[in-house]
RNA sequence: GGGCGGUUAGCUCAGUUGGCUAGAGCGCCUGCCUUACAAGCAGGAAGUCAGAGGUUCAAGUCCUCUACCGCCCA
């Protein structure tokens, strides 16, 4: 026997408890040979990045997958929750730099490689462990043992064998680009990791001299103007373009000397610049001058100019943004080119801009705001930077793919099937892969049609090191290895070789034969894209493929759907054969009580921990999936608030919801346990029960229902205010008050244990997706107090050790009793029309009152055959009701629809008037709109003949007690 | 510039295929420490459904436009 729940409702221990027999049951273990009938459900974690601890919005994420992993575990599906942790190169590596400098005032480039790796190891070590200790706080039932990491030794491997296929089919090359560069964590980006942030910049304007002057319809021109907003970029110009409709065409094909460097650059055309016109609403037109200044090192839009026109590429910048002449600049020889050397680029940028002010050649200066691309990570300005990156062709068709995933460009695209994006796109269009909400889908498929060839080479070194070795001879080819020719940034022939992973043999030869390692990283989404199969431990022929993919859910923000979740598609098909999942969940973002982003520098976010603290884990996830609607946007007002360690943390109000919820059913529990001593399920007789065990189980079967559809469905806030109903204002508010007399009559407390007892077991049950611990904690309680919970024939709750492996409630749909309901209905608006005549004449509750009611027979039958229902919750002594009930004189009346109720001996005319005029006021409010209706012929003739029909009886009905109103009033 | 959300009670939000008097929690007001629960119980007040127009017998719900707030993409 256990012991009895404790008086007061204390998370902690709670918490404790139920781990620790989840725990000792090894309930979160996936079995790969496990026979299930209904076959298995499986979820992989989104990793989280070792980057941080996790915030609210990784509490919510895990929330919900919990949830639908518990309710499959219930439903007995062998499911597997696949835990782990993203290495997150770019993000990590910065935070770990950061602190170093902090800290030690040392830079990445002041430790070797090796070491440096080291160091970002040991943050990885720490995070891990914190996140993941937060998942287990937070009640997530993930199968810990099979814990993955990004960078551990599977899935490398996976990354491994997934870069030699790719490299193998010819998807992996390399290309001179204009990248997106961040100089300050140098290295390249892909585009989705450039945020567009709006800048208050400006347009400057300025003259560059023409070699020789020019005379065009009479006028001398000696110079051009130019208008830039990024005038360091000018010591790379190469040319100047114009519009080859430009009135002033005959420039066309002279020259002008680059101010500062003495460049002579040549006048090109090219459609692409864009005419000046002050009056435009176009920007470009209205700040053009007509004439372009070229950089084809430093702007994607120039480079393009620079293709066309064959241009010399200059490339002023070393990759730290400063300017430099080491990179590609050879004719920085005056004396103010070199003044500007080792400026940084925005230092430049006033420098050069002074010396056109002195020189007498800015023309003028304008305000502009624009778009500026910055990196997602140091926030800093992203340059285009020319650059050598390996990429991975999206849109190149597989043949060998072809017969599986068919071949030719999709419809209305320009992607062939059996290409990367394609792989990725055909599941969509083919309706095997939902979004949901559906909106969704519209971001990934519009990703997808306008993608680019991913530039996959990060140059980082905390990441996974690009599996391709250099060299300039040709190495012998063994079936290991795949050797692809290219040229390298000087022009030179170069082998590129690629391994297999496990090759380390072959790997050490090739360094001792010259071979040299590419020194960058992969893009952490490479390693990501394989997720939901090297955790499994693809490309291994393990059980585990053959038994969880491809899986069944993937469950994630917005933000990530074209990082991530895209790439796991693509990969998903190319790799393992089959999408990885068939639903995307995407979740609402959080934010605090003003709509902002919890963030760090605003200093509002919330740790799970600290909510966990305050209000426990059960209340904590009961409030965020309570909030779960399919909105973008959840709020979360803030506060500050001190815990009893006397430490003032964040946290939210919002967390009392589920806080007061899980109190509430501690006590119900508490008070149901008390009274279910000696239950016995043999004593059960259906025949006996009376009305109001009919309606609650009547309750309890369409609850039931009600949740398991909208668990299916991917509905939160939905099933919760549904138990929350149930449990709350049926089964406290009513049921177990109705318990409480019949628990002392012999007769009835069989009845009364054994439904009680049943109800208690199925809504612990409904509950425990959302509220694991404390669920199971009084589910152990129960177990001991009342072992077999059945209605004999009628409902079955099968015993389970632990309520987590305890199977999910099933309907018996012949509960469902419509007439009881109605029968409880009718009795319920009796006994509230009673406690608001108390209320209002402010009756002691302990004075035992006498009341009537006028009703039509059937009404009347009911209220007398349930008077004692009513007595019990209306402090009722005396009551009776029938068709001709006269109204005593001194009684106070309600009317409630055809129910007229008296309360005998507590009249105050007065108020009962007062009252009175109030009903009538709200019976003509009803009235009014029903006359106006029904006295509209189009109303009668064109709407549906029920609705029609319902608002004639409903005026009817209106009307008659407006009569009895009327009558009450003129008595009075 | 393209796309997508949101605007309903003081606050945070539900509201399905258009159809009885638009709901909940918190807060507020009144009365209760009633032997499960004051983190509670009983009762109550509170809404021009952002604005304008349209479709319809009927619009919070469908359509168009406007305003404001926000997100994603370029």
């Amino acid at each position: 026997m256990a012991e009895p729940l404790a008086k007061i409702y204390e998370p902690k221990s709670i918490e404790a408890k139920a781990s620790q027999i989840w725990l000792a049951g090894n309930f979160f273990a996936a079995d790969a040979a496990a026979a299930s009938a209904k076959g298995s459900y499986t979820i992989v974690i989104p990793p989280p990045n070792v980057t941080a601890a996790l915030h609210l919005g990784h509490a919510l994420n895990n929330t919900l997958q919990d949830i639908l992993i518990r309710f499959r575990r219930m439903q007995q599906f062998n499911t597997l929750w696949m835990p782990g942790t993203d290495h997150a190169g770019i993000a990590t590596q910065t935070v770990v730099e950061k602190r170093l400098l902090a800290e030690e005032g040392k830079r990445r480039t002041d430790y070797e490689r090796d070491e440096f790796v080291g160091r970002v190891q040991a943050w990885k070590d720490e995070y891990e462990g914190r996140i993941l200790g937060q998942l287990k706080s937070m009640g997530c039932s993930c199968d810990w043992g099979r814990t993955r990491f990004t960078m551990d030794e599977v899935c490398a491997k996976a990354v491994r064998a997934n870069f030699f296929n790719l490299f193998k089919d010819g998807l992996i090359y390399r290309g001179k680009r204009l990248v997106n560069w961040d100089p300050a964590t140098q290295t390249v980006l892909a585009d989705d990791e450039v945020e567009h942030e709006t800048v208050h910049g400006h347009f400057w304007y300025l003259r560059y001299p023409l070699v020789e002057p020019v005379e065009i319809d009479g006028q001398i021109i000696d110079h051009v103007t130019v208008a830039t907003t990024r005038p360091e970029t000018m010591l790379g110009d190469t040319a100047i373009a114009m519009n080859p409709s430009d009135p002033r065409v005959a420039l066309v094909g002279k020259q002008v000397r680059l101010p500062i460097v003495g460049r002579i650059i040549p006048i090109i055309a090219d459609e692409h610049v864009v005419l000046p016109d002050p009056e435009s609403e176009d920007e470009k037109a209205k700040f053009s001058t007509g004439f372009l200044k070229v950089t084809p090192a430093h702007d994607p839009d120039d480079r393009q100019i620079g293709l066309r026109h064959d241009l010399e590429i200059i490339n002023v910048m070393a990759p730290d943004g400063s300017i430099s002449d080491k990179h590609g600049w050879e004719d920085a020889a005056t004396p103010e080119a070199q003044s500007l050397l080792g400026m940084d680029r925005f230092e430049a940028r006033e420098a050069i801009v002074e010396w056109f002010r002195t020189e007498n050649l800015l023309e003028d200066v304008r305000e502009y705001t624009h778009e500026v691309g910055h990196s997602y990570r140091s926030h800093v300005p992203i340059e285009p930077y020319l650059s050598d990156q390996w990429y991975i062709a999206v849109k190149k068709p597989i043949d060998h793919l072809a017969e599986k995933f068919g071949a030719g460009l999709i419809e209305g695209t320009d992607i062939p099937a059996n290409s990367l994006a394609g792989l990725a796109l055909k599941p969509l269009l083919d309706e095997r892969l939902r979004f949901i909400p559906p909106r969704y889908a519209k971001t990934y498929q519009t990703w997808l049609e306008d993608l680019r060839d991913w530039p996959i080479s990060r140059q980082l070194w905390w990441g996974h090191r690009i599996p391709i070795w250099s060299s300039p001879n040709q190495p012998k080819e063994v079936p290991q290895i795949a050797v692809r020719q290219g040229t390298d940034e000087n022009g030179e022939t170069v082998y590129y070789t690629c391994l297999r992973p496990g090759c380390e043999a072959i790997e050490r030869q090739l360094e001792a034969e010259g071979c040299r390692r590419d020194p960058d990283v992969l893009d952490t989404w490479f390693s990501s894209a394989l997720w939901p199969f090297s955790t499994l431990g693809w490309p291994d022929d393990v059980p585990e493929m053959k038994a969880f993919y491809p899986g069944d859910v993937l469950c994630t923000a917005r933000e990530i759907i074209t990082l991530w979740v895209s790439r796991m598609v693509m990969m998903g098909q190319y790799c393992a054969g089959d999408i990885p999942f068939k639903d995307v969940y995407i979740h609402a973002m959080i934010q605090d009580g003003q709509g902002r982003k919890m963030s760090k520098s605003l200093g509002n976010g919330i740790d799970p921990l600290v909510a966990i603290d305050s209000h426990g884990a059960d209340a904590m996830r009961f409030t965020l999936a309570s909030m779960t609607t399919d909105t973008q946007d959840i709020r979360m007002p803030v506060a500050p608030m001190e815990l009893p360690d006397g430490r003032t943390v964040n946290t939210s109000p919002k967390f009392d919801i589920g806080r007061n919820f899980c109190n509430k059913l501690w006590n119900a529990s508490r008070f149901a346990m008390m009274n279910l001593d000696g239950a016995d399920p043999e004593k059960f007789d259906a025949e006996k029960m009376d009305l109001t065990d009919k309606w609650i189980l009547s309750r309890l079967t369409r609850t039931i229902i009600a949740v398991s559809e909208d668990l299916e469905q991917f509905k939160y806030n939905e099933p919760l205010n549904a138990i929350y109903r149930f449990f709350w204002n049926d089964l406290c508010d009513w049921y177990l008050e109705w318990v409480k007399p019949r628990i002392q009559d012999e007769e009835q407390k069989p009845i009364a244990q054994n439904v009680l007892a049943f109800a208690l077991d199925q809504t612990l049950r409904l509950l425990h997706p959302f509220i694991p611990f404390i669920t199971e904690g009084i589910f152990q309680n129960l177990n001991s107090i009342a072992p077999v919970r059945k209605l004999n024939a009628l409902a079955d709750a099968p015993a389970a050790e632990a309520i987590i492996i305890a199977q999910w409630p099933q309907a018996v749909r012949s509960l469902i009793d419509e007439q009881t309901e109605r029968q409880i209905s009718a009795v319920q608006n009796c006994i509230r029309a009673i406690r608001e005549i108390r209320n209002k004449y402010n009756i002691a509750p302990t004075r035992k009152l006498n009341a009537s009611a006028k009703a039509p027979q059937a009404a009347a039958d009911i209220l007398n055959q349930n008077a004692d229902l009513i007595g019990n919750l209306a402090g009722v002594e005396q009551f009776s009701a029938a068709t001709d009930m006269d109204k005593a004189a001194d009684s106070a009346a309600a009317i409630i629809e055809d129910v007229q109720i008296y309360v005998h001996g507590v009249i105050d005319p007065q108020a009962e008037r007062k009252r009175l005029e109030k009903k009538k006021q709200q019976l003509e409010n009803g009235i009014k709109p029903l006359l106006a209706k029904l006295g509209n012929e189009n109303f009668v003739t064109r709407a549906k003949p029920q609705v029609v029909e319902q608002a004639g009886r409903r005026l009817k009905e209106l009307t008659e007690q407006l009569e009895a109103v009327d009558k009450h009033l003129a008595e009075l």
